[in-house]
DNA sequence: TAAACGATTAGCT
DNA sequence: GCTAATCGTTTAT
């Protein structure tokens, strides 16, 4: 774990641009997602960038989510207050980053896929291992992960200092598109996968779905 | 208490 | 294109 920052870097370190509210979360994560697209995740003192894809995750009519089946042990960060965070661990090896939705007790989420690294990406390359390609550093939910060295003990923390995860609004308004959401064999079919479009930086390509460009 | 499985990725063939 | 890796949560005995 030497690679995964200093925390001690100063918050002022951050990218220019407005510190997105917890209020920007407390609505349904469908429309916070599409909103998502452009902005820029930061964690502090490892980096970050500008969020290309998200998948909104609703509690109602969608099996895919977590909270579908009502509060268990490990999706109760999902039920708290919107703004805080909620990390799981798929498949045994990656660590997937959740922003929490939505009013508390709702259990609405909007998982994190990609981003388009800005500014330094040395932790973020020291992080990842030996990887070629830009793409493959930040593309896909446990790719951004393991960049963003992110572990289970950031669970239910609020962004901002608390957590040292930050969503920025930097005036960007890139083009957005929504497409069905991938990777999970549940409620595919919905169209709740939210893309920047003619994005280089995207998972999933070549697989279900139809891709995104 | 045991077994199955997943919002995935990397490394082969 | 196919499969191993890898482990916490959920579901089944």
């Amino acid at each position: 774990m030497t690679c995964v920052g200093t925390d001690s870097l100063p918050s002022h370190e951050l990218p220019f641009g407005r510190i997105l509210p917890a209020g920007f979360f407390a609505r349904p994560s469908d429309k916070v997602a599409r909103e998502l697209i452009g902005k820029v995740l930061w964690r502090r003192g490892v980096g970050g960038g500008r969020l290309t894809e998200v998948e909104a995750y609703l509690p109602k009519d969608d099996p895919a989510c977590h909270a579908a089946r009502g509060m268990t042990k490990r999706n109760a960060p999902m039920f708290g207050p919107a703004g805080h965070i909620y990390v799981y661990r798929s498949y045994g090896v990656h660590i997937l980053l959740n922003l929490v939705c939505d009013e508390e007790s709702v259990g609405s989420a909007v998982l994190i896929r990609s981003f388009e690294p800005m500014g330094d990406t040395d932790r973020l390359r020291c992080n990842r291992g030996e990887i070629a390609t830009a793409k493959a550093l930040s593309c896909g939910p446990g790719r951004v992960g393991q960049a963003l060295a992110l572990y289970m003990g950031l669970n239910s923390l609020s962004l901002g200092e608390t957590s040292g995860v930050y969503i920025i609004d930097d005036g960007e308004s890139p083009p957005v598109r929504c497409t069905t959401r991938i990777g999970i064999s549940q409620g595919g079919e919905l169209p709740l996968r939210y893309l920047m479009a003619g994005s280089g930086y995207l998972s999933g390509q070549g697989r279900t779905n139809g891709g995104g460009r």
